[in-house]
DNA sequence: CATAATACCGAAAAATTTTTCGGTATATGA
DNA sequence: TCATATACCGAAAAATTTTTCGGTATTATG
C-alpha cells in the first residue's frame, strides 16, 4: 500500500481540527500557492516554493488531495503530467490563510528586531 | 542557559512567521484558553488542557512568553506562584485563531466521517 | 511524619516531520 | 548518446517536537 498518513487529522477539538489541516511547514504555503484557483503541476508548485523539499511538498500535497483540500487530476500522458487544483473546501480555509498573511504582514518588523540576524 | 528553542520564529515569508508562532501542538490552545484576558497560573493551563504533558505546556508557555504574546508574573510566594496573561500582541491573534475554531465547528462532519472511528 | 500541591528544570526516550538519496520510466533536445 | 525534464516512490537519515521520568524546594493538610 502506497504512503500512509502517520497521523490523521485531530477530531478532539475543532481548533485543532482546523490547525491539523494545515499546520505542517509547508502545506499554508501550498495553499497560498493554489489560491487563484488555476491548475499548478507539481513542478510549478516546487519552483515556487524552492525552500522546500520536492519530496515533502509530494507528500503534503497527498495528504491535502487526502483531505479534500487540494484536487489531482493526472493526464496518462508522457512524460508523465498532472495537475493540482485547490477545492471549495480548500478555498474555505483562504481567509484564515489569509488573516495569517496579513498579521504576518503587520508585524514582521517586531519579529526582525527580535530574532533578525544582522 | 536556560531551555532554548531550537528553531527561532520562521522570516522568510509572513505566512510562515505567523504560523510558526502557533503551529505547535498547544499553542493555539493556549492562546485560547487566555483569550479572556485574566490572568492563569500554569497548574490552570494544565488542568484546562489534560491531554498535553504539563512539560510541553511549560515549554510553549515559556516560548511565548518569549516571543511576546503572553506575559508572565512570578510572585515571589511560598509555595510558589505565577501567571500568565494574554498580551496585545497575544491579543491581536485571536480573530485567527477564531476564525480556525469557527471552521474547525462548521467542517467537523466532513471529518468525523472520513476518519472518525466509530 | 507522610503526602499532596505548587512551579520548574534537565535528561532521555519516543514519536513525528522533514530531508536526502537513490531508483522507476519515458520523451526531448544538444 | 548523454543530459535534462517529467512525476513519483521507498528507505533511511536528520531534525524537531512531544512525552516521560526523575529531581529541586517549600508549604499546607491529614
Amino acid at each position: 500500500m502506497a504512503y500512509e498518513k502517520k497521523i490523521p487529522v485531530d477530531l478532539d477539538c475543532p481548533l485543532r481540527l482546523t490547525m491539523s489541516l494545515i499546520e505542517s511547514k509547508w502545506k499554508s504555503c501550498i495553499l497560498d500557492e493554489l489560491r487563484g484557483g488555476s491548475p499548478m503541476r507539481p513542478s510549478e508548485v516546487h519552483r515556487c516554493l524552492p525552500e522546500a523539499a520536492p519530496r515533502v511538498l509530494d507528500i503534503q500535497l497527498k495528504e491535502m488531495v487526502e483531505d479534500g483540500l487540494v484536487a489531482k487530476t493526472i493526464y496518462p500522458e508522457l512524460p508523465p503530467r498532472s495537475e493540482y487544483v485547490i477545492t471549495e473546501l480548500g478555498k474555505s480555509l483562504l481567509p484564515i490563510i489569509d488573516a495569517m498573511l496579513r498579521w504576518g504582514e503587520e508585524h514582521f518588523e517586531i519579529f526582525e528586531r527580535k530574532y533578525g540576524s544582522k
